[in-house]
DNA sequence: TATGAATGAGGCTTCATTCAT
DNA sequence: CATGAATGAAGCCTCATTCAT
């Protein structure tokens, strides 16, 4: 199911359009009522096909979703390039607050969608795999760079890379789900600073001087 | 419902023996099957009584979550005095390792019900307010900590008290949760330490000199 | 059931106070509520006792209505004597608007609890016999008029005494039932002066002259 | 409800099918075990369908009954003309007379589900909604008849034509009830005759000469 | 007599999935 | 590939009635 899809890719362009609309009404339904009480036969009107339809390209609920998280996860991983001014090249706190940007702009983008995530996640192990394999993969970048400052002598030593990475992954991404899925309504601005400046202060950020 | 149960309180010492036994073998299933798998007639078998008991006291599978939840709650929250040394009475980082660590042991007792919170949290917005009121709690017991510390000047006085909290409490907590409820299996002392100097750190702690 | 109880009268003055008090609160419950969407422990709660105490005096929810009817059943019956002005004693029509008005005022008086009885004799042949029974009393005692009438020749000699009581007695309790449990608001005068005039007519009433 | 079923209609003929089954599967099992004791699984059991089945066409029992009711509507409204010899095409007791037979051999056929159509009309509002719209029609066309009478001078000028036909419409299915649905076994020609007489008598009609 | 908790059968309803056309 | 009717297991909830105290 995590694989994306059990079923054979449509051979036709017919297929291929009927496929991409479920997708596209899933989405749809799964923000509007979420994942539990959401219908599979709501998911076929709204995507103006047959219930049997669903069928051949699908193999259940949680297969379509798999398909529409993975789809909202390119958008959320390759947003573009967070933007950093030249000179700044090398700051690593502009390179965070640019990351944290970043990633909380593409949050709200996907704001339903990361709803409907927790719940799932809170359903099936199969989805907080996916979650968390999510997750890894900021943590991951994250640990890197600070493995980096701390060689270079400019966070704190005595961290873990990988756990403190994953803590304030973590934090991050808490702060993205109350802020934009439940709707705390606190100025992006705020949330990237708090955000950046917890992040930089937490892992002992020194000036390189 | 997060009022505690619509139902009058029993009258006499039998109905409240039947009621006790009820919020334990839901708790129980709940926590061996998760919220949305259990059944109704499995609470009132593990708690040897009829289907139709079950009505005599709560209102539905939502109400009883509620009152298991509430009796949790007393734990999480009260779980007797984080123990500090005397001589570090006064030593902030003690007081925050103190309390990460009073958190954090309470969390492991209650890890699989905390599972089920977050299941819960993920499908209906009154346990998300239940699980939100719960984490504003901590916050505002660590913003308080905050704003001291930075009218001391040992904090970083551009933060956010309350901001900052919510965000470590958030951070913590998500620790908390990937590490018991979802089993990632850290070293309790691993944790609390990767917790605490991200903490201490964050805030800009300053040695009072 | 349709006997009245039973159950043994109650011995006590106490328990004479509760029974009664439970046909005054199932009256006002079965008003309020219906026959089949009333429920015993609204009966009792209402009457202000346990939910056991119901099976000391009645059997059923049937009995205790049967009560409640019969208790009625005296008020539509012997509502006192219609008011005939003595110098149209003999006067056939005034003795007839006397009776309708007379029956009209106690249906009016009663009509909720007659929309109660017209639902259970809709559910339960034992009922729809203590209606018609009901209806009988009134048929005979007019059959005995319109006998009277033809025997004196001032009335349609062709008709079945019987069959034209049961028919006229029909209408004017249809007419009842649709003004007053129905709501149809028409306004007193008007319906005695229909009925009667059409009762009139219907049996042939000449003038005795 | 009353406007026929919240479901769309079936798009094939298979479709059709089904739903034409449970509907005469309804009707069986309404007649023969009234409506509050018939069960969804028996109509679908004598249908041979399965029980999810029912709710692709009705939405409750409540409105299959609706349906089940409308297709008798049909043959209560339209029984074919009422059969009146030539000669009498302007006799109005014949008139009359052909009507209240047509209505009375109409009723007979569908004493049973009269009987549920009380039962219901006991219970819900709505179906007494039904059971008032239904009479009207009659009594409209009773109406319009003492009127077009009375202004021929043929009947009792002082009598509110549509209260008049109301009531004696009443009386009508009133007896009808009582014979037929109640099984009083009045032989046929004595009803007819009885009905057709005390409504003549009742309008004051006057032979037209 | 009063109390009120306990009982438990059984109806209604939902909806993911299948399959004949 | 599309269609949409058919399937049927499964769970919640009600409430008249009983019975121990």
């Amino acid at each position: 199911m995590t694989t994306g899809g059990a079923r054979t890719r449509p051979a036709t362009a017919r297929g291929e359009r009927t496929r991409a609309a479920l997708i596209v009404a899933a989405r749809t339904v799964f923000e509007r009522d979420g994942f539990s009480d959401s219908r599979l036969t709501d998911i076929t009107a709204e995507a103006s096909c047959a219930t049997g339809s669903f069928y051949t390209y699908f193999d259940s609920k949680e297969d379509i979703l798999d398909a529409v998280l993975a789809e909202a996860q390119e958008d959320m991983l390759h947003p573009g390039m967070p933007h950093v001014e030249p000179e700044s090249a090398d700051d690593p706190t502009a390179i965070i607050e640019a990351a944290n940007r970043a990633y909380f702009e593409a949050y709200r983008r996907n704001a339903q969608l990361m709803l409907v995530r927790e719940q799932v996640a809170g359903i099936s192990p199969e989805f907080r795999d996916i979650r968390r394999q999510r997750g890894e993969v900021f943590a991951e970048r994250n640990a890197k760079l600070i493995r980096d400052l701390q060689s270079r002598g400019l966070a704190d030593p005595d961290l873990d890379p990988l756990a403190a990475a994953r803590a304030l992954s973590g934090m991050v991404s808490r702060m993205a789900y109350h802020c934009f899925a439940l709707g705390d309504e606190i100025p992006m601005e705020e949330l990237v600073f708090t955000a950046t400046r917890l992040w930089v202060n937490a892992i002992g950020l020194r000036k390189s001087s």
